[in-house]
DNA sequence: TACTCATGAGCAA
DNA sequence: TGCTCCTGAGTAG
């Protein structure tokens, strides 16, 4: 996914140009009519992002959370507020493959894809929210529903902590260690259980782990707590990184190509120890790491 | 045209 | 643990 900095993101970009303006809610797709016409006509009061969960509140209190699984993705058109200031907006933001390559160059402010305003949509775009002057479409959510605000607070509380969205880092922090280290399982499996700690995905799984130089199959259990709390404050920084560079940075400085310690580098020479990166399943996901470095 | 793959996660067994 | 769903791009044939 777009892990969690991509749905931070995307609550930046709908807070800065949709929030406040009543919107037309629709389902050119057709499966989430029902749920469209329960919010369409309705102000945007505010989008959150809690790990890799999107909520935004209507001004009914309905909420909309949507969550873009591996395949999900949003297309931004219209009227944009670069994130970055001085810097450029990003006209989609989510899986790679669903990314539309629209960029806005510094100091274009309007941007309509196309001669018409509103744009066609294009592939299967489950919900658009528009303005007069902004669209998002949304394509291809593992979840996408309207829920009450007890039905959002309820998916919250199932959640860890997010660094990105706690007022108290320390003490969110100390939520993480305790349920990380009570744990008999991997701390490689327990990085992206989301109710340990939320946001993380399988690329800043891989990348946390060989910062921290820590073997992927020790338990929760035998990681010191010292440890566990460097990872969250690891992540913290990774994360608020990710956010505003809207792509995943471990490796400052470093060529795009090169961005990665050992994320999607099997067999090549560890950037550390020479050793191959090695990749295994772990849960049903491709787990890369450094058999030399992370002991 | 068919098959494979991807930054995710819920569910049944 | 394995199956399923979400979508579309890349590649093999």
């Amino acid at each position: 996914m777009p892990e969690g900095h991509t749905v931070h993101r995307v609550a930046r970009q709908l807070a800065q140009d949709l929030v406040g303006r009543r919107l037309a809610v629709s389902s050119p797709q057709g499966r989430f009519a029902a749920g469209a016409a329960r919010i369409d006509g309705q102000v945007l009061v505010s989008a959150d992002a809690v790990g890799k969960h999107l909520f935004c509140t209507f001004e009914s209190g309905d909420v909309l959370r949507v969550h873009l699984g591996l395949y999900g993705a949003w297309d931004f058109f219209g009227s944009l507020t670069p994130l970055t200031p001085g810097g450029f907006a990003v006209g989609s933001m989510g899986a790679p493959r669903l990314r539309r390559a629209v960029r806005m160059g510094e100091g274009e402010q309007e941007r309509a894809i196309g001669e018409a305003f509103p744009p066609e949509p294009v592939g299967q775009v489950r919900v658009r929210l528009a303005s007069e002057d902004t669209v998002a479409d949304l394509r291809g959510p593992a979840a996408c529903e309207v829920l009450d605000p007890d039905g959002a607070a309820a998916v919250i509380a199932r959640l860890g902590p997010d660094p990105a969205s706690t007022d108290d880092l320390a003490a969110a922090g100390e939520v993480m260690v305790a349920r990380l280290t009570s744990r008999n399982v991997a701390v490689g499996q327990l990085l992206m259980d989301q109710s340990v700690v939320a946001g993380i995905g399988n690329i800043y799984r891989a990348e946390l782990l060989f910062r921290a130089r820590l073997d992927p199959h020790t338990p929760g259990r035998r990681v010191p707590a010292d440890v566990a709390r460097a990872l969250w404050d690891d992540w913290a920084v990774l994360l608020a990184e990710g956010i505003r560079a809207g792509a995943i940075v471990t490796r400052e400085d470093a060529d795009p190509d090169e961005r990665f310690w050992v994320y999607h580098r099997t067999g090549l020479p560890c950037r550390v120890s020479g050793t191959p990166v090695v990749v295994e399943q772990m849960a049903g996901r491709a787990l890369y790491w450094c058999p030399v470095c992370q002991v």
